[in-house]
DNA sequence: GCTTTTCCTGACCGTATGGTCAGGAAAAGA
DNA sequence: TCTTTTCCTGACCATACGGTCAGGAAAAGC
């Protein structure tokens, strides 16, 4: 046989050598793209054989498939934690610092992402229609009857997650940039502080 | 010899066809990345052969160097224009709009810029420290200078620099994104009017 | 016109890279 | 133990891609 069973559960090296795969494959799709990304390249960063990764996955696109599926539920977990019931404001500020969190702890992430994104989504724009486009039309829903009932200032509730997304997100994806021009000085508190100001002000009534 | 004579001014099949290359490099450069890009697609988008391309370039890195050098300028100039005796808060706001106006004008730039500086600044990383940070670190004290003098809502300049940055070139970078939760639905009026409130209710006193 | 310079190309090359395959080593099962 | 299944690899292949080169076509200069 040439795959792993796909009736039999995984075992014990297939789970971990099929984990040692998707982390090399982050590290390197996320510096490189998926262009950029070499299948020894993550061979190398996995500490396996080109032909050992093949024997787990078909190719390279079903490594970063599955990477994308498999991180998406973690990437819009704290946007399905926003809690209806709670108050609006401090709802928002503490997604915002969540994301901003999720900038500092998973920029490999963010930038897998975003690489994928601006070059159109090839590998995953049903995905975004599947999954990301049901979840993004509740919580704007959520953010315009919180705003109908005088909670939080008017706004359009689409573009006020985009400049959240774009906000966060920035400190990862364009980290070389903020670098240069932070220079040594520290990033994420100046960044956290600025943005909970930023939305404070803006969201307040 | 080889090269176009590096003493003569270009002839105008010179100016005409660099500039068709360079064309089709952006083009090519912001669809795929750096890594994703070919000289045969750069070749066919140009209308030219290959070996053509390399008469004139002496390699894809120099193509890639050459628009990003000459497309630096065209992308800092909102920044440059910031007049330091008009009114902070309108000065900014039109920085904000410019740089809006110039995701939906160039969205290839935009992402040309996004694609090498997610992978790291490869190949900018220089120019970043040397044309990117005086101009930043001028903005941002002239900012500071202007919140000192009571003139704006005292924050930090860099991070509201960033904010602006990332706000506005969103549209750009994630425009696939943007259209797939916006479906028909026109953005960039929306965008504009949500940025306007956003800086304004932010940087008001 | 002739000569020189610029411009351009088909054919080719070396390397990188995604992927294959036959078969061996190691676990697992009995 | 022996057998079966899973796991793994060295060697190899086909293609894509960046780049070269000898030489021809077309402008430019005279």
């Amino acid at each position: 046989m040439n795959n792993p069973s796909p009736i039999r559960k995984p075992s014990r090296i297939q789970k971990r050598n099929r984990k040692l795969i998707l982390d090399a494959a982050l590290e390197v799709f996320s510096a490189h793209g998926y262009r950029g990304a070499t299948l020894d390249l993550i061979a190398v960063e996995a500490g396996l054989s080109k032909p050992n990764i093949l024997y787990y996955f078909t190719g390279k696109e079903e490594i970063h498939i599955t990477l994308l599926n498999g991180l998406m539920d973690t990437w819009l977990a704290p946007m399905r934690e926003i809690d209806p019931a709670g108050d609006p404001l401090e709802e928002i500020l503490r997604y915002v610092h969540r994301k901003l969190e999720m900038s500092r702890e998973f920029p490999r992430e963010s930038r897998l992402f975003a690489n994928e994104i601006i070059q159109g989504a090839p590998r995953i724009g049903s995905h975004l229609k599947a999954g990301l486009k049901p979840l993004v039309d509740e919580t704007a829903a959520l953010f315009e009857r919180w705003m109908a009932a005088g909670k939080l200032a008017q706004m359009d509730a689409r573009h006020l997650i985009f400049s959240i997304w774009a906000t966060t997100q920035h400190y990862a994806d364009f980290d070389a940039q903020v670098q240069v021009l932070m220079q040594d000085q520290p990033v994420h508190e100046g960044a956290d502080a600025y943005l909970d100001t930023l939305y404070r002000r803006l969201l307040t009534i």
